[in-house]
DNA sequence: CTTGTCGGTTGATCTCGATCAAAGCCGTTT
DNA sequence: AAACGGCTTTGATCGAGATCAACCGACAAG
């Protein structure tokens, strides 16, 4: 397959700064530019992609799966600071060493660009950079939504907030769906939403059992998350509802 | 007193891009662009400088002082996600309302850019953008060591690290100092330290009691917070020590 | 079929930090 | 000097969530 058919094709869905369908300005010899740098690699579930203080000369995409950013302290709590989905960013040009242990959640597919050309490339592309600086603000700004929750919320709020966060995650990538009703596949375990939220295992298992017989949330086998009502869901993260951007 | 004059009498200390003195590259045409574009304002303590949802047509540059980001929920529970010391960059090229509230904590004086002509120079200046991503990644790294601390320290090691952090940076400030002796001024109150690490104003009152009453630190008047063993303050953070950046 | 493992649930108890309440300490105003 | 307001400290009590522990169900391996 040829380089330009791969671009095409795919319609560009492992180049980063295309991803989330914004940059229209991209020119095809830039995409052929970084078609050059990049190769593939995929993880198993639970699979360490980087360890914190690690070397990392690439920079990648997300293509498919989920995969966590968390920190670790010596006694072993541990607190996820990053959920990355297909079409999020990792790893940050101009640093060789990682700051946290990536693991991939899910099975994970990821594009990486070998680092140093990236940044050359991001030097004779401008708007690869200015990209990419919006995508870190609009993760600095989910990781400040983020604070809110870990520091002041509580445990049912943050149950709620998360699977809200979700569902509308899920519902971006097919907004065709009912009315107020979303259904959404969770890949997290307990452990792992507790790690999200600052909180233990059995206090998430039980929030979402109290969410489940009060038929906010109905679950449907071991992973699927249904929202029979998505406005009830709000009401209960604490938040602002009257805030707009509902969905 | 000429352009020419501000810009370089000052080592362009209100540029946002030279700030943290890094951006080498700053040439004195685009300095000059960055002149023409700018103006100060200047806050007194615990005024408002932008409401959360407010139109927001600049972005700034903090020149002196403390001010903070703060996200509040309707019933008043409130979070500080962000702390801006002289340096730290406001707003967001790009969007035009503002996603937290900005507060003065102690007077400040912001030198703010009128937004629309900033971005039009960050297109046309490569460079302002990569700074700013620099800047940002920065501010991710800082927010997601923030997540930690906010979902997963005790009271007391919140503290420590908010001690920590503060006198680490008023340490690059001014290097020159005793080893491991550390003095700073803590401009934030009660209320606010217990903002920003997510506890309530008399959990902060007791945990600094307590660490005064074991000698980790002394209080010398209202703000003053002498530490003579930083090492010793470290340990209490619950960060790993040994992870070589100690100041 | 048994055994093990992994993820999840549920119960009993404990504890850290929240909450409620009362003073104390300045610095400023009257 | 007295009164006041903003900030802080300290005490008593309460409760949400942590901790410890048992158990369940699904699935894979022996």
């Amino acid at each position: 397959m040829s380089t330009q058919e791969l671009v095409f094709s795919k319609d560009c869905s492992d180049c980063p700064i295309r991803h989330r369908a914004v940059c229209s300005r991209c020119e095809p010899d830039e995409l052929l530019r970084l078609e050059e740098i990049k190769y593939y690699r995929s993880y198993e579930a639970g699979q360490t992609l980087v360890w914190s203080g690690d070397r990392m000369d690439f920079v990648a995409s997300v293509v498919s799966g989920v995969a966590k950013l968390t920190q670790t302290m010596e006694d072993g709590r541990t607190q996820m600071v990053g959920l990355l989905l297909p079409s999020d960013f990792v790893g940050r040009p101009g640093r060789d060493r990682a700051s946290y242990d990536v693991t991939a959640v899910t099975p994970v597919l990821m594009c990486c660009f070998r680092r140093k050309p990236f940044e050359d490339l991001m030097e004779r592309t401008p708007h690869i950079a200015t990209r990419l600086l919006e995508m870190t603000l609009d993760e600095l700004d989910a990781a400040r939504e983020w604070m809110l929750l870990l520091g002041r919320k509580t445990a049912r709020e943050k149950i709620a907030s998360l699977l809200a966060i979700m569902a509308r995650r899920e519902a971006s990538e097919r907004p065709a769906r009912a009315r107020g009703r979303v259904a959404f596949e969770l890949p997290l375990t307990r452990e792992a939403m507790a790690d999200y939220l600052g909180l233990t295992l059995e206090t998430v298992s039980r929030q979402v059992s109290s969410l489940k017989s009060e038929g906010v949330i109905e679950l449907e086998g071991k992973r699927g998350i249904m929202v029979p009502d998505f406005a009830r869901l709000l009401e209960e993260t604490g938040d602002d509802t009257d805030g707009g951007h509902l969905i």
